[in-house]
DNA sequence: CGTACAATTGAAGGACATCAAAAGCGGTGG
DNA sequence: CCACCGCTTTTGATGTCCTTCAATTGTACG
């Protein structure tokens, strides 16, 4: 698989790994970019501030993710990262990975198109938001969740571990703790999941997919592989897998 | 500028221009990536379709941006790209940028860059529908896309034009039409703004930022200039006007 | 055993959606 | 020149999904 070679090739630089407690931030909103991350352990949420205190999680990330590429090594964080559970990451200095880019350009592609994968998550969250109801937002990321871990789509009986809180997935949701907690009781009460002390089981998948709005059989619109495609996650899984045991 | 630099060396690559009218498709989402584009002239929305006929509108694109840059060669396209005005496009295909970035490794590094501003803009989006009100919202993408247009924040007395329907925005933001209709009714009154036929008149500026919920005087937060880096839309516009006339 | 955090539940209210209809506007053809 | 058409905007009435506020109940941890 290619995404392998970023692996390889990130593995050959001078790194330094770093273990960070939960709660811990890994960088914060407004400081200088300077340096990057490869996280091997633990989840993490990006999340973005406001001036009147809300604060919004842009994203999961999971083992295997390559975190905090610049802009511009002379811009400031556009988010927080804050780690949800005990994480352990390799840290590398932006030059290095410059100079990388510029020794190795097949890796320079690979990293654009890493890039734009980022970028596809967050389009899929938007839409997620925008266009979907409370129940259905909450089906569908805790289906992306699920299939980013195990790999594959869940399938009924598996039970996964999700560390986080119901307030977490309000906030990346745009919903309050409070209804999630409501919305996931009606799909308890309806034996489609439940999520109890960040476990989550699935009981019946066929009924979580069509919470979470992806009805297969559309006219010519993109499959659940495409809304979903397993690769993504499950590349980032193995990356980390594949990682020396640092 | 360093970004000068993408479009010199884009620029040197064979290519084909296009005029498209308005309401024609760029792509479609689900068909297969292999080219991308860089538009020069107009303005284009980029759209994601759920199967129940929904529609979301994740960007909107304006003269100079780079677009359809695959995730791989061999995926579909994630979102659909409708010309909003009539627009001019230089068209690539994949390979030749593939081959270029590995000839010239510092392209490589400009491109992955840009790559990383399309998922701030993301992030942006995502935080702006959110954490915001119908009127933050509106009055936050107003004010983003003056800034993008003029390569500055817009002051008072300023008459943008900005060549979309109510409804666009109402897509673009998670909002019907007729909500974007009242709200904009509510700013026109209050004297902050009035879009009249596409034709967007500051009156009061700071009015409109305090509206869109920049506060500049918050706590140890980032301050305006980092929200609306001044920088981003000024590049891309700058950009197309040092294209060949083609 | 007390404290802190997470989850749960109820009641009340608000922001926005939905449905429906009318009006303004530009373009086209008779 | 006027009639007609489609598209956009506007406005009203009604409903609902979700928030807010508040209180209670677990559950982990020192």
């Amino acid at each position: 698989m290619a995404v392998q070679k970023i692996l390889d090739r990130i593995c050959a630089l001078e790194s330094r790994t770093r273990d960070l407690a939960s709660g811990a931030e890994l960088y914060r909103q407004g400081e200088k970019c300077g340096s990057y991350f490869l996280i091997t352990k633990g989840w993490i949420a990006l999340s973005a501030l406001l001036h009147d205190g809300q604060c919004q999680i842009l994203d999961f990330v999971t083992p295997g993710a390559l975190l905090g590429f610049p802009l511009l090594s002379s811009m400031v964080r556009s988010h927080s990262a804050r780690c949800i559970t005990p994480a352990r990451v390799v840290c590398y200095s932006e030059p290095q990975l410059t100079s990388a880019i510029v020794r190795d350009a097949e890796l320079a592609v690979l990293l654009c198109r890493q890039a734009a994968l980022d970028e596809w998550r967050a389009h899929d969250h938007l839409v997620n938001v925008c266009l979907r109801s409370a129940r259905e937002r909450i089906a569908h990321l805790l289906l992306e969740l699920c299939t980013r871990i195990r790999g594959r789509i869940p399938s009924a009986g598996d039970t996964i571990r999700i560390p986080l809180t119901q307030a977490h997935i309000g906030q990346a949701l745009g919903l309050t703790g409070v209804h999630v907690s409501r919305t996931l009781r009606v799909l308890r009460e309806q034996g489609i999941v439940r999520f109890i002390k960040r476990d989550l089981q699935i009981l019946d998948s066929s009924a979580l997919a069509r919470a979470a709005g992806m009805v297969g059989t559309a006219s010519g619109l993109p499959p659940l592989s495409h809304r979903l495609p397993p690769s993504i996650g499950a590349w980032r899984f193995r990356w980390a897998e594949a990682l020396p045991a640092a």
